[in-house]
RNA sequence: GCCGGUGUGGCGAAAUGGCAGACGCACAGGACUUAAAAUCCUGGGACUGUAACAAGUCGUGCGGGUUCGAGUCCCGCCACCGGCACCA
């Protein structure tokens, strides 16, 4: 830009971030630690040497989630949230607070893998140098982090206690009586008198079987592009969340951990934390609860049962037939050879499937397709059928979806209530890790299997009626009105022709021992439920749609299992876990990072490493990237303890509500906020946390797992790990698309530095709308903050001292500019003088509004605010010092270094001493200098405005409606009117009601 | 399809049920300047009206409602964004 610098930002905000650098001042101290005398806070809170948690101030935790640090270094999005939580950093620590603002990386990834299998480069290369220029980025940009407390999850100092964390899932068991999770030792010691002489086999199958972190063989997400298998929550649509490709369903040996087993603790917890309603609703749907019941059939001729899902036990009348998942593993037993006699031909085969069965049963297939040959075995159909489901890869799976694939077993079961045979089919709308795997369908009343019962031309039996008939087809009657008896009455219902799926009146649901006829749906519920249960054939049941995670990837660059693998004495393939002592498992050195040629993943390749001197071989599987972030906001806490994950003492301070009995509080999560400038609204956890939506499902739930479980083994002391979670919005390109390097719209961080300074930067973003809306950039709008700046420098600076400074610049060496800042000097007009009541006003209007938008998190108003002071100031002839320098401590959380350099200068000029301003006492409003003698009254004529009165405050209702009435404006709307009413709103608004 | 969110000037936005559009961008006019940039001042929702004022009408996605009064509350739609999606 050509323009002049508004204000020598250059000089400023390198001066002011060494400053801070050499101070350290904003080292958060913990509880024990040395606080050196010397420094701010120490002089702010009256401490020096060592203070314990009831003597230091209430702490207060501002997190954000820390990037991935990418070789593109840091785009506009990232800053955001950062800004938001530095500036309440800064105003929290103005307030009293010990501020905890820590800044790490989550440094474990793919690019950085991806590059290593390309060049051959070792990915910590790659990765400590992207962490070096996120560094400087994030350092240029002024933020009050501690950086001591740094952590990357790459570093083997911090790997070591996710290992550790590891083996604490992989040691404990959920206690269902309990509730919580407890070391799997005391899992042994009850099960040891209760099976006496259990071999050991028996017993390590049986603990194995309880661990919270275990071995699978299920079918997972395998994605080949990638040479790995995903969450379910990676996959997106068929498709890799990364990249984008395609993912196939393939049965490997995996680490699954039983994060199931906290679905309710995870679902009911949701409501102790201040999170926004959607993203609360977003780990709601993803948990999945559902209230139904467990119901089992038997099956014809066969001892088997078939144990089903559903909510809607009370259509359990209207079952006409079963549909098991394919890989379902009764499917084998009750198939029959043949089909009963008279099997239509349509219930063996299908179109839709023809061409994906595997090429042994096409030809048969084929054959009875086109009617070359009568009849074929049960079992050949079911096989066919089988194979063309697994095959099916996720994103085929949606595809086909739109019409549903199935084939009858040849096997019936009895409806239990009704005793009817009804058919056993499996179909592949029917998911095998849902549920029980199996479902009884009730074509009348649920869509999927009315499409599917159409299609088949199986039975649909109405059994529950509407309360309202149709709307659909209009014209067309409903299919029969009748008339149930609900409550005593007689209340009219509607059994529909077709599918009802909502709630109703049960009808045709009787047998001689029960009957639902005329029972509202949930009390037709509780009705066969309970029935169910008295005969032992179902029973009251919760499911959930949340699975277990899948928690190992064939990856190089992730942290190594602290796992291995032996055979016992019968050849039995087993794991056992590596002692603490052996941690951190560091991954081996590797000159080729790809998957080995027969697809294991790339750490057997390191022969020497995989295999130990007692011949047993490690796991060479690595944990997801999700597994250091899962607890980063735990290591902060005490960054560099060699002994823990993070030291108790420090937990309890920044996580808990230690000290706080011994300060007389007890302010819980649900008490109301005593004051805006309280010191005491710390809250158990992480106060604040700020991060991305994307993270809504995936990171939020895999870290309040390990978090609880941590809690229930007693290593934290809280339940959840983030009290208030805020989610900033997206930042668009200035063409409103999402920023992107394709689009050739992104802007980076760096240019908008160099030219407009941080402090500009930073306010420009606070200033774009708020926090958590998405918003486009627009260069232009920087330029507006950056000019509010300069007008902001120019309040307080002396012009000429500056045309001074600008001169001397252009004739002195570069290396000389900071100190050529010494020839600015404070504008006269500022004096040690009383300020006008008009000033005061002006002051403290503002004083209110920044401190209470900043409570609200409504940065963009905060700043408005400080624009109509500046405006206002501009125009004063002198300017009080008092009045301005409290100016400079609102403005210093959103533009520190500015307002440090003012602040300092300002002080000089007086000739007193500057304490820091990051530690200066956040001002207090009066509100006794708000009032106003005069006040502006609308009056209004039927709601319409026709007048605005100028009377005393103190006006009363009386003089105020008689004002009203005789104004000049107001008189010709009442002319020829009857005046029905007169609202008046004290000191408010006056409004006739005339007509 | 289901769940959540958002619709206000040319643009980003602001408004405890009480003067819609604070603040800023862009724009226009003026001052300063030889000139420009920067800065400072002024203006502005649309329409009707007037020589210019005055004045009036309409305006917060659309349609209803509650209320003396609705951007705000209620009911029904529409559009866009985000999430989930055969979860029985």
């Amino acid at each position: 830009m050509s323009s002049r610098r508004q204000y020598p930002f250059h000089l400023i905000e390198p001066k002011w971030q060494q400053a801070w650098e050499q101070q350290q001042a904003f080292r958060a101290f913990n509880p024990g630690e040395e606080i050196p005398a010397s420094h701010a806070f120490a002089q702010r809170h009256n401490l020096s040497g060592k203070a314990d948690a009831a003597k230091l101030p209430p702490k207060f935790y501002i997190l954000d989630m820390f990037p991935y640090p990418s070789g593109a270094g840091l785009h506009v999005g990232h800053p955001e949230g950062y800004t938001a939580t530095d500036i309440l950093a800064r105003y929290r620590r103005a307030c009293g607070f010990n501020v905890l603002h820590p800044m790490g990386w989550d440094s474990f990834g793919l690019p950085a893998e991806q590059y290593a299998v390309k060049t051959g480069q070792h990915p910590r290369v790659t990765t400590e140098a992207n962490i070096a220029n996120f560094t400087r980025q994030i350092k240029s940009l002024g933020f009050s982090y501690d950086w001591s407390r740094e952590v990357a999850t790459t570093d083997p100092e911090y790997f070591r206690w996710t290992q550790w964390i590891f083996l604490k899932l992989y040691n404990s068991y959920f206690d269902t009586g309990k509730n919580c999770a407890r070391p799997i030792s005391e899992l042994i010691a009850n099960r040891k008198p209760q099976i006496a002489n259990e071999s050991a086999e028996s017993l390590r199958t049986f603990v194995d079987s309880k661990r919270l972190a275990y071995v699978s063989e299920a079918p997972v997400n395998w994605c080949p592009e990638l040479g790995t298998v995903l969450a379910n929550e990676e996959v997106i649509d068929g498709k890799s969340e990364v990249g984008g490709f395609p993912v196939i369903r393939r049965p490997m040996r995996q680490w699954m951990l039983r994060i199931t087993a906290y679905a309710e603790k995870l679902l009911v917890d949701l409501d102790t934390i201040d999170w926004s309603d959607s993203l609360k609703e977003m780990q709601r749907n993803w948990i999945g609860r559902s209230e139904g019941a467990e119901v089992d059939f038997q099956v014809v001729g066969h001892a088997a049962k078939i144990r089903v899902f559903t909510t809607r036990p009370d259509t359990l009348f209207g079952a006409t037939y079963m549909v098991l998942s394919p890989e379902h593993k009764l499917v084998e037993d009750i198939c029959t050879w043949d089909y009963p006699a008279g099997t239509p031909k349509e219930w063996i085969v299908d179109e839709k499937m023809g061409p994906a069965i595997a090429a042994d049963f096409f030809k048969l297939w084929l054959d009875l397709y086109q009617g070359k040959k009568a009849a074929v075995a049960a079992r050949t159909a079911v096989e066919a059928y089988r194979g063309f489901a697994a095959t099916k890869s996720d994103l085929e799976r949606t595809e086909l979806a739109k019409e549903k694939t199935g084939v009858f077993t040849g096997a019936y079961a009895i409806n239990p209530v009704n005793g009817e045979k009804i058919p056993i089919w499996i179909a592949d709308y029917v998911l095998a890790s849902y549920g029980t795997g199996a479902i009884m369908a009730v074509p009348a009343h649920d869509e999927r299997d009315f499409e599917f019962a159409k299609k088949f031309n199986l039975e649909i039996k109405p059994v529950v009626a509407s309360p309202l008939p149709r709307v659909r087809d209009f014209g067309s009657p409903p299919d029969s009105m009748i008339s149930v008896v609900a409550d005593g009455k007689a209340t009219p219902a509607f059994v529909w022709f077709d599918c009802f799926v909502g709630e109703g009146f049960s009808v045709n649901s009787v047998n001689t021992e029960v009957s639902l006829n005329g029972l509202p749906t949930a009390e037709a519920k509780n009705k066969i439920t309970a029935w169910l249960e008295a005969k032992g054939l179902g029973k009251k049941t919760i499911n959930y749609k949340l699975r277990d995670w899948l928690f190992s990837r064939q990856r190089y660059w992730g942290e190594p299992f602290p796992i291995v693998w032996k055979r016992d004495a019968g050849g039995n393939l087993f794991h056992e876990a590596l002692p603490e002592s052996a941690l951190p498992l560091l991954p081996p050195a590797l000159d080729d990072y790809k998957p080995t040629a027969d697809g294991q993943p790339p750490l057997a390749r390191a022969k020497d490493w995989l295999t130990l001197p007692d011949s047993s071989t490690r796991e060479t599987n690595t944990m997801p990237q999700w597994a250091g972030s899962c607890w980063y906001y735990l290591r902060y806490l005490d960054a560099k303890n060699a002994q823990s994950f993070v030291g108790k003492e420090a937990e309890n301070y920044w996580m808990g509500t230690a000290g706080r009995e011994s300060r007389g509080e007890s302010r819980g999560p649900d008490s109301a906020p005593a004051s805006t400038l309280d010191p005491r609204l710390s809250t158990p956890g992480v106060d604040l946390y700020v991060g991305g939506t994307e993270h809504a499902v995936l990171h939020l739930l895999y870290a309040r797992f390990w978090h609880k479980v941590l809690f229930d083994l007693g290593h934290v002391s809280t339940p959840e790990p983030f009290f208030k979670l805020v989610n900033q919005g997206l930042i668009l390109g200035e063409d409103g698309q999402k920023m992107s390097k394709s689009r050739g719209n992104v802007v980076n961080p760096d240019d908008i530095l160099a030219e407009f300074g941080a402090d500009a930067f930073r306010l420009y973003e606070m200033f774009m709308g708020p926090l958590q809306d998405t918003k486009p950039w627009n260069t232009k709008g920087v330029e507006g903050v950056y000019r509010f700046l300069g007008r902001v420098w120019r309040l307080f600076v002396d012009e000429k001292s500056e045309t001074a400074f600008e001169q001397a610049e252009t004739t002195t060496e570069a290396q000389r500019h900071g100190e050529l800042l010494d020839l600015i000097v404070m504008d006269g007009a500022i004096q040690e003088i009383t300020a006008t009541p008009a000033q005061l006003k002006t002051l403290h209007a503002c004083i209110k509004k920044v401190t209470e938008d900043l409570d609200g998190m409504r940065f963009n108003t905060a700043i408005s605010a400080m624009m109509v002071f500046v405006n206002e100031a501009m125009t004063w002839q002198s300017k009080p010092l008092p009045v301005m320098k409290t100016f400079l401590q609102l403005l210093a959380p959103f533009a520190p270094h500015l307002a440090e350099e003012l602040w300092a200068r300002l002080h000089g000029t007086f000739g007193q001493t500057a304490s820091s301003l990051a530690y200066a006492p956040w001002p207090k409003f009066d509100p006794a200098l708000l009032v106003e003698n005069e006040i502006e009254i609308p009056v209004q004529v039927n709601g319409k405005l026709r007048d605005v009165l100028r009377v005393p405050a103190d006006v009363d209702n009386v003089t105020l409606e008689a004002a009203a009435k005789s104004s000049e404006k107001v008189k010709p709307f009442l002319d020829g009117k009857t005046i029905r009413k007169v609202v008046v709103v004290p000191k408010k608004l006056v409004n006739i009601v005339a007509s």
